[in-house]
DNA sequence: ATTATCTATAGATCTATAGATAATGC
DNA sequence: ATTATCTATAGATCTATAGATAATGC
């Protein structure tokens, strides 16, 4: 969801049947707004392409324009939501003289704000059925990468080394699965779900209370 | 799900197309187990009653013979798998003389088998973007009470007290982010995973290693 | 008579395409 | 000339209902 900005005025092409637009994002842009927030609450079967449309301020059929498919506009949500997350679990791999443990606080807190901090819960994408389609195999070999990294990390920290794939799932799922309880609502801000998670990988690694702490004080930093 | 043995012989009603099933269910269980299974893996929208008819063995019309309409089939079937599990929760609470820890180990551990330990994995079902539709609201309030004994058991094992409600929920995410995890295949049993989870629960609660084995041992009895 | 099923279909979509149109750019 | 949009619609569904039918039960 690049966001491009928009030209200030002289806009070619015929007018919107609804009149201009008030975003500041690009036409594809706002497409992709109005799929994320759809998407996410609504699910991918059950979201029409006139209904996201809608919401973009312009004709059912103008879409097209802008992407093939509806497949395409999922696609291209999810490859970009996974982008920076891979991009930062690259760095933190790099970054050997980092302590493992406030490396994989940082990595799970900033994940797990992609994930649900912004404005659209943006990891209920992931959990979506149709995800596992022939069409997202990119995606998901890209997010199997970040698991990946989540697992080296995990091996750097806890030592028992008993079933490390099956460790590594369980603290992916428990990232992914903040995206479940920030939906919930409760009066809890994203900042404090992700922090929660966070905190509860590194609980879930073996460390102990005060490793965690230092852990957290020196994952801080590398965000 | 109850499932109603069938009569050996003797089936009144027009017989069906495809030639008589060799199902041991009840007509009524197989359109639910046919739900299950396709409601699982391809989500609700994206099923249609024709596809589940057919995987029941009937024509398209037929299943509305047992069901007023497609959200009755999944409001059944989201029903029936929270039961259970609110039932044994309802048994571990008052069951005072036994060790929290034991007793949160057991109720993971059969809520987990529950979820996902099954023929299909049911759990799924719980992610599904419809389930907060006005429709399923009876099966949202069982499953806040299943969480709600989550959270008292929690109350009793962890005893420092930050943000009770947000750790109940993070653990319940744990929980149900199993079935993400049993989802992915890599040669796993239902069963490793379950367990799995359940020890996970004994740490996010903030058992020592030893007390941890301690609480599995006991809770294993609890089952 | 009762039951479980069937066939047929109405009415309401939904996605994607074809081709027109109303702007600006040159 | 190029662009972003529009209108209109084909073709393919999908859910649910109406009413017929082929069994058993009495």
């Amino acid at each position: 969801m690049s966001v491009t900005s928009r030209p200030a005025r002289a806009r070619v092409g015929r007018p919107r049947a609804q009149g201009p637009s008030d975003s500041a994002l690009a036409p594809r842009d706002q497409v992709l707004s109005a799929a994320a927030d759809l998407f996410t609450r609504d699910g991918y079967a059950a979201t029409t392409t006139r209904a996201v449309a809608e919401r973009a301020g312009m004709r059912q059929a103008s879409i097209y324009h802008y992407f093939a498919g509806k497949e395409d506009i999922l696609a291209t949500l999810l490859e970009s939501t996974v982008e920076p997350s891979l991009a930062f679990a690259g760095a933190l791999l790099a970054d050997g003289a980092a302590d493992p443990a406030a490396r994989l606080w940082a990595l799970a807190a900033r994940d797990a704000d992609l994930l649900f901090g912004g404005m659209y819960n943006l990891g209920a994408l992931y959990q979506l059925p149709e995800v596992r389609g022939e069409r997202f195999t990119a995606f998901r070999e890209a997010r199997n990468r970040l698991k990946a990294a989540y697992g080296t990390l995990l091996g750097l920290v806890a030592t028992d080394a008993t079933g490390p794939a099956l460790r590594t799932d369980l603290l992916f799922g428990l990232v992914e699965g903040g995206v479940a309880v920030a939906r919930e609502g409760g009066g809890r801000t994203a900042r404090d779900v992700a922090g929660a998670v966070a905190d509860a990988a590194l609980r879930f690694a073996g460390c102990t209370p005060a490793q965690a702490e230092a852990a957290r004080r020196d994952g801080g930093r590398l965000l």
